[in-house]
DNA sequence: GCTTGTGAAACGTTTCACAGCA
DNA sequence: TGCTGTGAAACGTTTCACAAGC
């Protein structure tokens, strides 16, 4: 199952999503290709992966391509999570709508922090931080399949060790680290700041494309003898 | 240029950085590849996109190394940047410390809701938020290139225009929209949800795989008569 | 011995082009 | 006419294998 269609899978959900709002009702590949800067073939080389989902001559039934993904991607049903470190980001996570909007939903929180214990944290009534001893607990009584890690990079694979040990399936980590899980354990890292570098070099590497382009275009004008403008 | 050989340059340098704090002197492409589940070869194809850097029987000095792909990456010097959206996750975004540790400084933040303006928010002395009309001539004025948009998706692309049209180079996306910008302007679109989505799709792909691997190696052992165990 | 850098082979992904269908 | 689904071609990435160097 080739891996860029899963993760394009999430981007037509969202353009799809945004689609039933606005109640249209079909869509053709080349209108969600270019929604998203994809090729009509494209899209429809990644559906087709999953089934049969288009109409020959009509395009694609909104509604129903909405409910095929979220089955093929798991989020035809709601994904109980816990937070581990309720520092900034972790607190910003936790009173993030976005994630309930797709089926997310955060019910515990924990930091190992003295200070932070016992606070109540995100939106009212807020969730209760509580101490790392007791994430075993929480895991298994609430039913908890879901881990967000945001915790400092030193302590990251700890912390994903005690995870794992208390049956956690996957582990959305913002630790700047990367960190090792069993196979049957599901790690995405999430690092800002790489996000950040790999902008900087695209701007460097945009700017002097567009030096070399004008540059370029400069000297075959000069040399066809064409006017300089 | 291969673009993963460049998302995964700030991987290494990232790891480059922990051994360097470690006081680890040189590491084999086979060693660092290990850090991040890649190959030797692969660590070795990537680096020499980019130039000579390995010393044969020897391996690749650490500081040198770290030096060079800051070069490559553009983070040999400080970026300055600002932040549009000053709700949870923007207030969290400019009190994250690890955005400093690599060169980038959030100096300015700006939001259009009145209740917001004029407050100080992240780590002592704070940063003002100011109006949206004050944003083209902070950009100006203040040597800024990149920013980070953190609005709710409904005004991303408004925002986004805004920012374009004021001179930014760069923008990091945290709203879950695909945003369009001229060409000479380079986006980066972390959708949170949809990493988690991502993952729910390995859990349930992962849990499938785990059965069927256990059902193949029963009915495997069935087929030659083995103990069923 | 161990290491890097690199052409060549293997593999995976995207694009093309068109048959089949409404 | 307009659309999907899909084999085949084109393209890009990763792995292999080994010469060259410490």
């Amino acid at each position: 199952m080739p891996e860029p269609a899963v993760r394009r899978l999430s981007l037509y959900l969202r353009e799809l999503e945004g689609l039933l709002d606005r109640q249209c009702e079909t869509i053709s590949s080349r209108q969600l290709g270019s929604l998203l800067n994809l090729t009509d073939a494209q899209v429809r080389k990644d559906l087709a992966c999953f089934g049969q989902f288009g109409h020959p001559g009509v395009g694609y039934r909104v509604s129903e391509l909405v409910v095929r993904i979220r089955s093929i991607l798991g989020t035809d049903r709601t994904w109980n999570a816990l937070l581990v470190g309720s520092g900034h980001l972790g607190r910003a996570l936790l009173s993030y709508r976005g994630f309930a909007r797709k089926g997310f939903r955060l019910i515990a929180a924990f930091d190992n922090d003295p200070t932070k214990i016992n606070q109540r944290v995100g939106a009212e009534p807020g969730i209760l931080v509580e101490p790392m001893d007791r994430l075993p607990e929480a895991v298994a009584r609430r039913g908890i399949e879901m881990a967000i890690l945001a915790v400092p990079q030193s302590v990251a694979q700890t912390v994903a060790d005690q995870l794992v040990a208390a049956g956690i399936k996957g582990i959305l980590n913002f630790a700047p680290a990367s960190i090792s899980v069993p196979a049957h354990v599901s790690v995405a890292t999430v690092d800002l700041a790489v996000h950040l570098e790999q902008l900087a070099f695209r701007i460097c590497t945009r700017q002097v494309e567009l030096e070399r382009q004008t540059a370029g275009k400069q000297q075959g004008a000069d040399a066809i003898g064409g006017p300089s403008r």
